[in-house]
DNA sequence: AGTCAAACCTGGGCGC
DNA sequence: TGCGCCCAGGTTTGAC
């Protein structure tokens, strides 16, 4: 599942792809994931638009075109954004290219975007839980999705006073507010319990009584976690790959997430999984005391 | 204000 | 083999 590093990848990988080339059609068996506009508009409207850039806000990924329009794309859980060629046969997406891209996430094309440099920009999405949104600038920016995205943890502007006062005066558990993308945006549940491992808190402290140690322990493990999985090219723990199809690294590096009743890399004590709001967390009971 | 469940989806793993 | 069941999970929505 995408959080801002995976994204952040996808986006830099994006763009020496992409900038520049025109969208000359799109496919899809699935126009569903595309919420506005209606599909048959939205093929008409997208028709011969040059991409002008790409960027990322919290995990959506932007895609701004000619004439002022803009691409919004949030993968959820099992999107993937790859570049490839690809044919249609029978109702069914068969990779022209042999390699990397032969892999499983090629069985879930549910989207296809042909560009005029010969490639074309795939959505592939096991769960259909995607969404892609087309609308001028000002109407995409000013949809909920975006409006309402809290600071980007990797700006200069996050500073440590601004994490203290935005979580000092949150009663809700600290796993839960860092997940919260109208506080801070690109949190997800794999990194959140990274980094609250590395900061020895537990995920179900309340974010308020936290000391200022405690904050400035975890202000630290937050941007350290993201800035390296961000190095590594982010975490293909399900399924995730970049958009050659290519793993992220940091996988490697987890240590806690997906690790139940498998021994703390710091103290040997076993990792424990519990359910908070729907979702797992796994941390350590003996480093990250309540 | 905070918590929780349901909905959106479907492959994979389980028990029988 | 194969059926039914539950689970995973980001986000939104609606209920308590």
């Amino acid at each position: 599942m995408p959080e801002l590093p995976e994204v952040q990848t996808i986006v830099n990988d994006l763009k020496k792809q992409i900038i520049g080339f025109r969208i000359l059609d799109v496919w899809s068996d699935a126009p569903r994931l595309v919420k506005k506009p209606p599909f048959l508009e939205f093929k008409k409207e997208i028709k011969n638009l040059k991409i002008l850039d790409i960027h990322r806000r919290g995990k959506n990924i932007l895609i701004r075109l000619d004439k002022n329009k803009m691409l919004l794309i949030h993968q959820k859980l099992t999107g993937h954004l790859l570049i490839g060629r690809w044919q249609i046969k029978n109702q069914k997406v068969i990779p022209l290219i042999p390699g990397p891209l032969k892999e499983s996430v090629n069985n879930y094309i549910h989207l296809i975007f042909y560009l005029n440099n010969n490639k074309m920009l795939a959505l592939s999405d096991l769960r259909k839980f995607a969404k892609v949104i087309l609308g001028s600038n000002k109407e995409v920016e000013s949809l909920p999705d975006l409006k309402n995205l809290g600071v980007e943890p990797l700006n200069k502007d996050f500073t440590f006073s601004v994490f203290s006062s935005l979580i000092s005066q949150e009663k809700r558990k600290i796993k839960t507010v860092l997940m919260d993308q109208k506080i801070i945006s690109g949190i997800g549940n794999i990194y959140s319990d990274e980094m609250l491992w590395l900061s020895k808190i537990h995920p179900l402290s309340l974010a308020y009584q936290l000391s200022i140690f405690q904050q400035k322990k975890l202000y630290s493990a937050l941007k350290k976690v993201l800035k390296s999985a961000l190095y590594y090219r982010g975490s293909s723990v399900d399924d995730y790959r970049d958009p050659f199809g290519q793993e992220g690294h940091y996988s490697q590096k987890l240590r806690v997430y997906r690790r139940n009743k498998k021994p703390c890399f710091r103290c040997g004590h076993l990792i424990e999984k519990i359910k908070l709001q729907g979702r797992s967390a796994y941390f350590c009971p003996y480093c990250q005391k309540q």
